[in-house]
DNA sequence: ATTTGAATACGAAATAATTCGTAGTGTAAA
DNA sequence: TTTACACTACGAATTATTTCGTATTCAAAT
């Protein structure tokens, strides 16, 4: 299984979620950072010790504290996570799945008019 | 945990794209269809009979046969897990997953359209 | 030098999800 | 009636994921 064909857990996910914004970061800084604030420190850091074995993210280690960075492209993987949702959950069509995301509260006024500049563009 | 806060796994979501089809089934029905060939008869079974004392599915039980139907509502649901993946891995943003979806192999010019009649709409 | 605190490593428990085999049952055909 | 077969029930193994505690190490402050 090649780096673009994981499929990260969620826990992972969440966690790449915070690298990707950051770029680097430190086990306390991404625990910190994660909603996630029920879980003890240890189990950050071993999900993110885990992503290292799976080579999810890698890691400097010359320092005491490590640092870490996310090997997985956002975009490749966002894009992988979507294809999965348009098959598993709305039979193959992106059209239904734009237009459930786009019936809900999330899009504004702005939103949509980016959207149509996109499609415009699309042409 | 109301029946409209539900996660249901992968499997039981391919079991539900089934159902939601073909609005009645039967175990074999629905293992037959299923992409997941490689499992047994009694996987599938094993999986719907979980679906059913999760409140997932109902079912009738007069004949030997049993017949389920989903009672979990595609549209909520659909509505839920795309709201679900906007917050986990768009940071928010629908606009973000829409232009995901549709830059995409599965978008097709047809769908494109019937977006922006979608669109149009909203306003 | 000793203490203290924050960091990593790692085993292992706890939980969740999937998978399958076997037993038992009812029905229809022989 | 007996056999054959498709079906359900269900325990249990397997695999995946998450969670945490303990041991150890390193560095800075005392």
């Amino acid at each position: 299984m090649s780096i673009n064909n994981i499929k990260p857990t969620e826990g992972e996910l969440e966690i790449l979620q915070v690298l990707w914004q950051k770029k680097l970061c430190t086990v306390r800084n991404v625990h910190e950072t994660l909603a996630k604030k029920n879980a003890r420190y240890t189990t950050t850091l071993k999900l993110m010790q885990i992503m290292h074995e799976k080579g999810l993210v890698e890691r400097d280690t010359t320092a005491k504290t490590h640092i870490y960075k996310a090997l997985l492209n956002q975009e490749k993987t966002q894009q992988q996570l979507v294809n999965k949702m348009i098959d598993n959950v709305f039979n193959g069509s992106a059209a239904r799945l734009v237009m459930q995301a786009l019936g809900n509260k999330s899009a504004s006024k702005e939103e949509i008019d980016l959207i149509k500049e996109y499609l415009d563009n699309l042409k």
